[in-house]
DNA sequence: CTCAACTATGCAACTGGTTGCATAGTTTAG
DNA sequence: CTAAACTATGCAACCAGTTGCATAGTTGAG
């Protein structure tokens, strides 16, 4: 498990409360590590008690119950120790690869409509990270080490998307030549 | 939820024990949907009660415990309209994603030998793959419906290693590149 | 013959992730 | 002014996946 070691990623790069963390998480770090407003709640809570983080109430939010969380040294080093570790490869879950098999033991699932449908909602992902891109990393401007990291983790993104769009593509032919001669 | 799906899947393209069923996940099903032992025992357990496939002792071994199973009309039927069904794109896990991210924030964590050791995984899973498909799928040979679309699965699993050797080299030059100039 | 390795099944406990709901305050539209 | 929507946190129950262990028979090496 790596979760709090996710939270304790993104606190660094900013402190902030709970529900800015679950809000964060959708739009950066969420894209290869998705994660509840719950599950947030519960690591903060464990981290806290580990003395990983600190939290306080928050300054801005007058009466409001908001608290703000700030990695302490521990959690720093907690997280140093953490990212130098081997990992495991990435177990990739795709449901369309069983969903396709199936069609190749049954013979009469009809799915070149749930491939147009995905080759779509790539395209959509793909437009945003292209955005992202242009936006955060414009061409010919000198960037930091923390930026050309981002940079790279973002093109990992991009790269899987146009992979994605290329083979459901490829897909959608052979079932269309599959069904013409049987 | 899938697995029982996956493992219906697997047992239409053979009947089989728990265990065989288990083993051959590992080199199927299992690139692309891992489940241990347990996870396919109780699946089978509850598929068994749902009437959607139905175990008999095995005839090959005598005095075993060894149970086979075969799908029922209703695991087929359940089968076909579950595969019709749209799904959810599925979402990336990447724990070396989050380890880069804590090395941008942190500046001094060392990632290149962790990076070489996942290409060479990488390049070991691409050369398996490319066996498989040399084996199964030979050049110029005519191939069934089913056949087609086993070729396409394994093209998508062969896409993503390669892919995935690329990006790890650029990412270890890039990683090289700011040693030098920092 | 016997010990180790392998085939084969399964229980129990635990951890991680999801869902539904509850609560409490703030802001905004009509 | 009030209802609806949004910010913000959290409990409880549940489901999926993992781990460790137990059991029981078979096969092969020394």
């Amino acid at each position: 498990m790596s979760l709090a070691h996710a939270v304790l990623t993104s606190l660094l790069e900013k402190s902030s409360s709970g529900y800015d963390l679950a809000r964060r998480f959708d739009k950066s770090i969420g894209y290869f590590w998705h994660a509840t407003h719950q599950q947030i709640y519960r690591e903060l809570a464990r981290m806290e008690a580990a003395g990983w983080i600190e939290s306080s109430t928050a300054q801005d939010a007058g009466k409001t119950r908001k608290r703000s969380y700030c990695v302490l040294e521990a959690g720093r080093q907690e997280l140093a120790r953490w990212a130098a570790e081997p990992s495991a490869p990435m177990d990739l879950r795709d449901e369309f690869m069983v969903r396709l098999r199936a069609d190749a033991v049954l013979e009469e699932v009809e799915l070149s409509g749930e491939l147009r449908r995905r080759i779509q909602q790539h395209q959509e992902k793909l437009a945003q990270y292209r955005a992202i891109a242009a936006r955060d990393f414009p061409a010919g401007k000198l960037l930091s080490r923390s930026a050309r990291i981002h940079q790279m983790i973002l093109s990992k993104g991009i790269l899987y998307e146009e992979g994605s769009i290329a083979w459901a593509t490829e897909m959608l032919a052979v079932l269309a030549e599959l069904e013409v001669l049987p």
